[in-house]
DNA sequence: CCGGTATGCGGGCATATACCCGTATCCATG
DNA sequence: CATGGATACGGGTATATGCCCGCATACCGG
């Protein structure tokens, strides 16, 4: 079979999730000392930065699934590093908010997550994320 | 709060998982027709390039960790796209093959993929893809 | 041949991810 | 104000991913 089949191509998707894990794993292992995951660390900064947001918001702005987004901050619930609050305004919404643990947690993250930073986008050719960000708006 | 922290700065690993999911969900709308997801579609691949494998050999192949590779045959295996045999020669061993059935998802999957490929190839830079998988290959 | 080490795998645990469905709530319109 | 459509979530299901641990087998020295 095969031999030169044109099934043989690399697949620009595999390559892609395969430099993303890769990726996962470095910053994983970058953040270890904080106790926190590069997923969870970006969540943590999206609430920083913007301050406490509905699930659903939440999950916009990380281009996130909601459901995915509401499982995702169950271990930063259950760690105390987010608050989820009722709505008063609707009670349909709970409101994800940054405990003082968790930016407590975020500040002692962002040495190791700055030194990952600057480690990876030293070896990242300039354009390289740009077109790949470029893709993810226009799915 | 924040305003303007250096916390503010955009996460290359994130940007990268985000456009993986992008890419991922485009590559597997685009394979749906053929019933196959994009991870799985890989495997077979690999499997039809190779030949029949161990799960290890299969797992470093695809650069995974083994037992994830083991789970993400089980769907395959009971759809009957790959047969898991005990090595002859290693009993601790189990061996992936395709079977016939596995080779005509292939088939029916190529053009899907092919399309999904050439759309995406062409919309991206040419020097982005091999940046990441350079990094890859030294984590 | 026998014992110690190395290797292949499965299973447990935890997270990450998305889809679908059902329920609770909200809101606009009649 | 009543009701129908829209929205926020939770839970179920399935896959994807990695770590660790334990078991079975293999292999290598002595």
């Amino acid at each position: 079979m095969s031999s030169d089949s044109p099934a043989d191509q690399p697949c620009t998707c595999i390559a892609l999730r395969r430099a993303a894990r890769s990726m996962t794993a470095i910053y994983d292992a970058a953040l270890r000392p904080a106790a926190l995951r590069i997923t969870q660390f970006s969540i943590l900064r999206i609430l920083a930065r913007l301050g406490p947001l509905p699930v659903t918001r939440l999950a916009e702005e990380a281009a996130l699934d909601r459901s995915t987004m509401g499982r995702n901050l169950d271990p930063l619930e259950r760690r105390g590093l987010v608050r989820l609050d009722p709505d008063p305004a609707d009670r349909r919404a709970r409101i994800a908010a940054l405990t003082e643990a968790g930016a407590a947690a975020i500040a002692a993250a962002l040495p190791h997550w700055r030194a990952a930073q600057a480690e990876i986008d030293a070896r990242l050719a300039p354009g390289a994320l740009a077109s790949l960000a470029a893709l993810a708006q226009h799915p």
